[in-house]
DNA sequence: AAACCGGGGTC
DNA sequence: GACCCAGGTTT
């Protein structure tokens, strides 16, 4: 790919962001860094549409990374309530109070402070650093890896794993930043985004529609499928501990704390072994998604939320 | 590099 | 019913 026409892709692609692009509240001027910080998190392996009303609501609620750092820990879960891996929310949770004991209450605005926060690799640090204050990181999420390869690679799909021929490629794709500050290496970071989660989708991409369709290297192609090793494998989901962690705490964010004996039996999974409940709830334990109360096993065993037994 | 971690919408 | 989603942590 020569530079003219990776110049023009940028060009195109950034030009068709700032008509296109969806009027996100994390997105607009007056959103704090907290609140575009809070997003990422939430909207790891989260859709936008299920993160709107959460994002609203959290945001109402704890304004700033003190207010977080400072709330009930059950709270916090309960508010979070099925946007999944709760863990996330205990570690933005973490993250705040850090922000707050260290940072003096702001949040950092390099990508490597950000990066030694609990719950933010090397995805989020970029995105925050990037969209919340400006600076020139290469972004790299599923969304842009999808965009790349298929317009630059030539490949239907990016493959399970971000190698580091991608993140080199993703790189080299990042507009100069020596005559604007990288303002445009950000829009391109956000437009890049945005196109793979609009027009280059990774089940049916609208082609038709794209502003970068005959520049497009899959396109020149023929548009070939997917190869097996660019599958990604789907995750089991039935019978897992994740779905058996999630019954369990679906409960507790409705009731808590609660006679453990009745969770256990009370959970609507008929192919759960009481081994697998036992185990699900040991290990929500250990992750401080929940505390005991009582002897593990006996009569008098408890279980609730973090704070609540 | 691979396993683990939720949950719901879509095709 | 398979597939997908603005990933991070642990081993």
């Amino acid at each position: 790919m020569t530079k003219a026409m990776t110049d023009a892709v940028h060009q195109r692609v950034i030009d068709w962001f700032s008509e296109a692009a969806r009027d996100l509240p994390w997105r607009r001027p007056e959103c704090t860094p907290w609140g575009v910080l809070v997003s990422e998190i939430m909207l790891q392996q989260t859709p936008v549409v299920r993160v709107l009303p959460r994002w609203e609501l959290w945001m109402q609620r704890w304004p700033t990374p003190a207010d977080c750092a400072a709330a009930d820990p059950a709270e916090i879960l309960t508010v979070w309530d099925r946007l999944g891996y709760p863990r996330r929310a205990l570690r933005l949770q973490s993250a705040a109070a850090a922000i707050t004991s260290q940072h003096g209450g702001e949040v950092p605005q390099n990508a490597e402070e950000l990066r030694a926060l609990p719950g933010i690799g090397e995805y989020t640090a970029a995105a925050v650093a990037c969209f919340a204050f400006g600076a020139p990181e290469v972004v790299v999420d599923t969304n842009i890896r999808r965009v790349h390869a298929r317009v630059f690679s030539g490949a239907a799909l990016p493959g399970p794993t971000y190698t580091a021929a991608q993140r080199r490629l993703a790189h080299e794709l990042m507009p100069a930043t020596h005559d604007d500050g990288g303002v445009r290496a950000c829009a391109w970071n956000a437009a890049t985004m945005e196109l793979g989660a609009l027009i280059c989708t990774a089940r049916s991409p609208q082609c038709a529609i794209c502003p970068v369709a005959d520049l497009c290297a899959w396109r020149a192609a023929g548009s070939p499928p997917p190869t097996d090793s660019q599958r990604t494998r789907g995750q089991a989901w039935q019978g897992t501990d994740r779905q058996v962690r999630g019954a369990i705490m679906a409960v507790l964010r409705q009731r808590s704390p609660v006679a453990a004996a009745a969770v256990l039996e009370g959970l609507d999974l008929p192919e759960a072994s009481a081994d697998q409940r036992r185990r699900c709830l040991d290990s929500l334990v250990a992750d401080g998604l929940a505390v005991r109360a009582g002897e593990p096993g006996s009569a008098v065993e408890q279980i609730g939320l973090p704070g609540t037994v």
